[in-house]
DNA sequence: TCGACTGCCACTTTTGAACCGA
DNA sequence: ATCGGTTCAAAAGTGGCAGTCG
């Protein structure tokens, strides 16, 4: 699977330099902050990607007439608090669901475990969206991008910038899996991108998102209006960024403060908090109960287990976090669509739509641009199978060397042939769910 | 020597299948 | 036969830590 810029080396590879977020980013040296714009925004990737079925390359050019929206929908200027955004779709806004979540860990300098497996971010971007047309169809799309030219180093008390940064990696495009749906089925809930998973592994086949660790990132989501499933034509499309999500990659947690938050916030890590089974304490009862000997087949510690008022409570008190949605799930949520486990059922999120939005290693199997269903299931077919059959690159980079044939772009913004996800009844709208047709 | 990375551990949550009764 | 609720096991996700690597 390929990003734009690798479909499209003439326009060029290298990443400009932006800015560091300013504000509430306390943690981060304003030593870069200066003097940048944030040309991603200025540029997204997908303007290059878009080029593939419109004539002008570099800039987005003018979308087909859209229908007119509702009144109420279409004319208002984004609230002050809207993220930065290029838009070419009028009245649409997003906001940061979990936005206080993300400014509490932006405050301290929010790190992201990457992993060779793959690691899914915490806190995850959910956003609301409004002004969409209910009747048209949109893609959501979630990327990452540096946001400097640097490496950082954590310094014991805060990240500093130490050298320049890796070469860029292959840039990959998380595509929401309820893509395309129409804008009702958009507003109608949050847009969840928890699944959504990071990787320090180059030659990563699932699709997750590369990258380099000790950089700091910035996840950029996008809205791209397809004006009929089958169209040749593409309805608009809009970027947004929000500073607090701003984050740096790392392999392990660097700053305590981020490990403890995370720990408070992360309901899979509920295990570590204090008076957690999994806490500092419980593991050195535990290595000294080992090295006596062989644990009682049932100890009482670990049996009906919970204190009264539970094991974990008391790190959370009064938090926002457990009115989170975050954490606390809604009512009815319990009840939704069964989700595919993730893994291996997950990165059909990556693969579903624009297999050819990713790099693929050369040794896996390769598929026709024509994405074939799968014959009998009506599922999709097993991701290993929906990358782009595409010619290799110059040198063997294993990289096409040239633009693919106009279809590819089209069946990105067609939606594909491929049976897509349907959502469940639940608040969120989730990776994992029934295929819609 | 040291910082970054990896693999494993023990935990919690999520998910889906199996089972049961109305 | 169908539906809804419960139970249970497996899978997935979490941070910590020791060991490895460059």
């Amino acid at each position: 699977m390929y990003h734009p810029r690798e479909l499209y080396p003439s326009l060029g590879t290298g990443y400009r330099l932006g800015p560091p977020q300013p504000g509430a980013d306390s943690s981060f040296p304003p030593a870069l902050a200066e003097g940048y714009r944030y040309p991603d925004l200025d540029t997204p990737k997908l303007d290059c990607f878009l080029s593939g079925i419109e004539a002008a390359p570099r800039t987005l050019a003018a979308p087909p007439p859209l229908p007119p929206l509702p009144p109420a929908l279409g004319t208002e200027p984004p609230p002050p608090s809207a993220p930065e955004g290029l838009h070419s779709l009028p009245g649409v806004s997003l906001s940061l669901e979990n936005r206080e979540l993300w400014k509490e860990f932006n405050s301290v300098g929010t790190e992201m475990i990457i992993t060779k497996a793959g690691r899914r971010m915490f806190p995850a971007c959910r956003v609301s969206v409004t002004g969409l047309d209910p009747e048209a169809r949109y893609l959501f799309l979630l990327d990452v991008v540096p946001v400097d030219g640097a490496r950082y180093r954590w310094q014991g008390r805060r990240w500093e910038p130490s050298g320049k940064a890796e070469p860029r990696l292959p840039d990959r495009v998380y595509i929401h899996p309820d893509s395309p749906a129409t804008g009702a089925h958009w507003m109608r809930q949050p847009v969840s991108f928890h699944r959504v998973k990071l990787t320090n592994s180059t030659l990563d086949p699932h699709g997750h998102l590369i990258l380099h660790s000790m950089h700091k990132y910035q996840p950029r989501i996008h809205l791209v209006r397809a004006a009929q499933l089958c169209s040749q034509h593409w309805g608009g499309v809009a970027s947004f960024r929000f500073p607090e999500t701003t984050f740096i990659s790392v392999t392990a947690y660097q700053n305590p403060r981020i490990t403890q938050l995370k720990i408070a916030a992360n309901p899979f890590a509920k295990g570590f908090r204090e008076n957690g089974r999994n806490c500092k304490r419980e593991r050195d009862a535990r290595v000294k109960r080992k090295l006596r000997g062989p644990e009682p087949a049932a100890t009482a510690a670990y049996g009906s287990g919970d204190a009264p008022g539970g094991p974990c409570d008391s790190t959370l008190g009064g938090d926002v976090r457990e009115s989170d949605p975050e954490q606390a799930p809604v009512p009815g949520e319990a009840a939704r669509a069964p989700a595919p486990p993730c893994g291996g059922p997950s990165a059909e999120a990556y693969l579903l739509h624009p297999a050819a939005f990713h790099g693929a290693p050369s040794h896996l199997p390769t598929r026709n641009p024509s994405f074939p269903e799968a014959p009998d299931s009506g599922r999709p077919a097993p991701y290993s199978a929906a990358f782009l059959e595409l010619q290799p690159g110059p040198a063997g980079s294993g990289y096409p060397a040239a633009a693919p044939p106009a279809s590819f772009a089209s069946h990105f913004l067609q939606g594909g042939p491929i049976p897509l996800p349907y959502p469940g009844p639940g608040p969120y709208l989730d990776v994992g769910s029934k295929p819609m047709y």
